[in-house]
DNA sequence: ATCGGATTTGAAGGACGATTCAAATACGTC
DNA sequence: GACGTATTTGAATCGTCCTTCAAATCCGAT
């Protein structure tokens, strides 16, 4: 029994917890009680906070996809050039490997979203952002000609996306032979031939 | 209840209604009684076929996803022309709408796959096998001067199964904007860079 | 036409999960 | 330090799903 919270921290907690129960189990076959035992409550207490399970569901994919957004901003703030940008941001969007969290718990809503229409809308929001993110750094590569584009930037944007999408599948599936660096690497691939950029590996 | 069967077509039946059942419900979230009333049948006389219900699930997957393949197969099938072969073939990878049972299908299982390693083999597998297929196309194409690829046909034909991937989610997600036909332009635009051929879509 | 095995039903039992709620407990506040 | 309220527990209830199995039914073989 973890002590007596405040309701506000409680459901952090809650979500906190819904969302490892939900890599554990699946988001269909999660179960109230497993959310409680990772909270270190009884199921009464959940249901206390959150009438609701499916309710609480939602929020945990909404908290891990903004902390997942969240994440691949920051790590790119720092950074000036365009190159460097965009090498940075895709890996950025791949899985550190076959485990990681954050790209666990978006995978579990592909399938989801074609049933679910909430879970649908924030899939598709979340790939328009990244979208966005992509294209502002295309855009500002090809205006400081550090960039030469070989077509539209929203096109190249968004099947740079894609790509992380699907590779983050295959990852997470433990294909033998596609990880993070072979993933990264397809991915610049493509990214070299559509921005005439050599895009190296920083070098640290 | 539907008429009696023998045992092999009894077989084939609950693995289409086990089909059906998973769209309804999703893969977690199905159950023996809606695979029974998908059958047209009783609870127990599915238990009789598959006293394990997650060995029918497994089956029902797997022929789901041979029949999209061979499906793709059959289409490019009567082609020569490498050009037309690779526009046919992304097209079929393609859903043909957000409901196309086909991808839906394949998309239950991109969650699932990070917990369930059987579903990782199966997904993994179809993923190589379309891979191949894809270079199989380019590498005619190369040999007959038709395409000028601008890398190894393993980067590429990996990058053009994991572009079909990534846009089948979003098209059963509804994304507002990416429909069938913007997503066979978008992989169309990589596949035109990548192997310098205009890639026009077949006049008929 | 009957026999025999294969298939299916339907009901009963048991396990599990969601839900409710009174009682207990801990915390902030005065 | 006591009070009042918010939080949590634990047990009881209800419904659902899985499983089992004897009985019924159907089909093919003889």
């Amino acid at each position: 029994m973890s002590s007596r919270k405040s309701r506000a921290d409680r459901r952090v907690d809650l979500i906190e917890a819904a969302r490892r129960a939900i890599l554990r189990y699946g988001t269909q076959g999660v179960h109230l009680n497993h959310v409680a035992e990772e909270a270190g409550l009884t199921s009464g207490a959940v249901l206390y906070h959150y009438p609701d399970l499916s309710e609480l569901l939602v929020e945990a994919h909404h908290a891990g996809m903004e902390r997942f957004y969240e994440l691949r901003v920051k790590r790119v703030s720092g950074l000036s050039d365009p190159a460097q940008k965009l090498v940075v941001t895709i890996r950025s969007g791949l899985p550190v490997g076959p485990d990681d969290p954050g790209v666990r718990l978006l995978n579990e809503l592909g399938g989801a979203a074609a049933r679910n229409r909430v879970y649908a809308v924030l899939l598709t929001t979340l790939y328009d952002r990244q979208v966005a993110m992509y294209q502002s750094i295309l855009d500002t590569g090809a205006a400081l000609g550090v960039f030469t584009l070989t077509g539209d930037s929203v096109v190249i944007a968004r099947n740079l996306v894609a790509l992380e999408d699907a590779y983050g599948y295959r990852i997470t599936a433990r294909h033998p032979v596609i990880g993070p660096d072979q993933a990264a690497e397809l991915i610049l691939s493509y990214a070299r031939t559509v921005t005439g950029n050599m895009l190296e590996a920083p070098v640290n």
